[in-house]
DNA sequence: TTCTCTACTGTGAACGCTCACAGAAGCATG
DNA sequence: CATGCTTCTGTGAGCGTTCACAGTAGAGAA
């Protein structure tokens, strides 16, 4: 019993060893792991006989290190706070990517720049090549990271449209100004005329486009503009309650309200309840997200659903197809009204 | 201006180009670039100014290739349900291994087995060398991946204890049973003797670890187990507002109650509210995780935290020992019980 | 001197794969 | 019969690194 290895993997076979086994030549074994073109069909099928006879796995590394390609992305988060973690999309995004990326047996590799010596790491990282593509999640954009790295010339795609940016950035976004209008043509047509809306930060897209189709349908509505139905939020749980609060002082008569996120709506909500206010009778409170929260407060948030398995699906596609040589593209998807009883 | 590349990356220094730019052998550089010893100071000097001239940065694939290792681990969640993905506990674990792994400059592979084939493609890729080690997170253990993985002699640390497997597994997990009984002994401490509980899936280490703790204060305590005070949760928001309201029907007197997770403990308030009682003057409320619903409940629960950001340092230390070669270990935090307004 | 020991340095040979190229075989065309 | 074309196959080189080994120089001991 000397040759028990002490649970020891043994050395795994190699192509050459698939070749021997296969009674061909190592560049014919590599033909067909790689597509099968120019191979006859009594050599594929011996090929994949003795694949499958000797439980070969290719060596990513040494292809890689010829192909110069790594056969795996990076998934990428810029952000100075915890923000995205507790953030409901960030983990269909996620969970999206990783899966859309499975289909192809590309690894996702997570990285988080939090501070600046983790951005330059990271930069050093992607630059060298270890990954082929990066998939950007940022909210805050103008992102210095995003210019650094399509200056190096890295296949890059970031999830919502990248403001700031004059030169071309492929995006995936869903169509937040339309869900927006949605939503204030919504509110509209329950009568209501005092509508406000918490925003998000105005640097981002959400917080802009948002806000954006709020004033257009407004505006096509005939409703005049009111500055102070209009209140800047963080998307944050306690920006929405103050935001809130802040309106309710400025407008008391306010009787609907527009929250560009779920998360925010929550605040808005609780603040609405202390000032006495019965939601949907005295205020009618729409969000944006369908984040699984909305299903959870009371009463359940009316809002707007994001796309997010599609988001994460076109990103991957979009990425996978600039690695393979294509232009950046941009993608906006369509979002859809989630009527509930907070309207 | 013929020279200007179309936004291409030109090709990257190698070591080779390190050697000659400091004046010393490949040999040299790679010594320091692997610690530095048997290296002069001179040549020390030498190489790292080369190396920040030059912008060298290290092709991991080469490297991997004649050391074997691929310097990534993998983090692997199997759950065939999205159970994950809406549970805090993961967002903030993820985000903790990331970042414990990232000084030490390694990447993480995330990878999810919801299905048998997904199972499948991710033991060949872990098993042929791709990762150097796996964290495990799956909730319900007794995992066959968590085996087959062990049996391939793939360094491999679960997050909660393994149960069902007599052999060495490596885990991280916070004291539930500890936990439970601070919980329990809190209620007690409040005058409360009719104090139920919902548990955790009995297939999980969190579901049976914390049912013990609570029979085992009541036993000291010398209150007598009542077994209509359990109902069995599957530590989701419906579960936890089914298992209250049947508890409610079995013990129309009950007067607190130890709910297994917040997740759960929310669902339990719906259902307390629903019935008339009043948190915490009528039941006390205890839940378990501190997720960050703990304090958007109202009222903001008493829980029991977990120690999230150690456990996750703890995972990723031990998994780094196991592949220099240390033994299999497991290690238990404490938790720490956090008092709010449901108790 | 000569030998040994230590501290350091350079060199060739891998690692496992893909790619370019050369060549073979089969078949149609000139 | 030569020529070209297409389809298929094997071979050598090389990707960028580490590792084992050989070798050098200087110090100290015999």
């Amino acid at each position: 019993m000397t040759m028990q290895h002490t649970a020891g993997r043994r050395k795994p076979p190699t192509i050459h060893d698939v070749a021997r086994e296969a009674g061909v030549s190592r560049g014919t074994v590599s033909r067909v792991l790689n597509g099968g073109h120019y191979v006859s069909p009594a050599a594929q099928e011996a090929v994949n006989a003795a694949i499958r006879r000797t439980g070969y796995v290719v060596n990513r590394h040494a292809r890689s290190l010829i192909t110069g390609r790594s056969d795996s992305v990076g998934f990428l988060l810029t952000e100075p706070q915890e923000r995205f973690f507790e953030d409901p999309n960030f983990n269909v995004l996620l969970r999206g990517c990783t899966q859309a990326l499975a289909a192809h047996d590309i690894p996702l590799l997570l990285m988080i720049a939090g501070t600046e010596a983790e951005r330059r790491r990271i930069t050093r990282y992607i630059t060298a090549g270890h990954v082929d593509g990066v998939l950007l999640v940022s909210s805050h954009s103008g992102d210095p990271l995003a210019e650094r790295l399509r200056d190096a010339g890295v296949p890059l795609v970031a999830c919502g449209k990248p403001i700031g940016h004059t030169s071309k950035v492929s995006y995936v976004a869903a169509d937040d100004r339309d869900g927006a209008r949605d939503m204030v043509r919504h509110l509209l047509s329950l009568g209501r005329r005092r509508i406000g809306t918490i925003t998000g930060p105005l640097d981002t897209p959400g917080g802009v486009e948002r806000l954006a189709g709020y004033r257009e349908v407004l505006a096509e509505a005939g409703v005049p503009y009111d500055e102070r139905l209009v209140a800047t939020g963080d998307y944050s749980r306690a920006g929405g309650e103050a935001g809130a609060a802040g309106l309710l002082d400025r407008v008391p008569d306010l009787d609907a309200l527009f929250v560009a996120s779920d998360l925010m709506a929550q605040g808005a909500l609780t603040a609405l309840h202390r000032a006495g206010r019965r939601v949907p009778q005295d205020v009618a409170v729409g969000g944006f997200d369908d984040s699984p929260a909305a299903t959870s407060t009371d009463p359940a948030l009316t809002t707007i659903r994001q796309p997010w398995d599609r988001i994460s699906a076109e990103m991957v596609r979009v990425l996978l197809a600039q690695i393979g040589g294509e232009d950046p593209a941009a993608v906006i998807l369509p979002t859809e009204l989630v009527r509930r009883a907070s309207t």
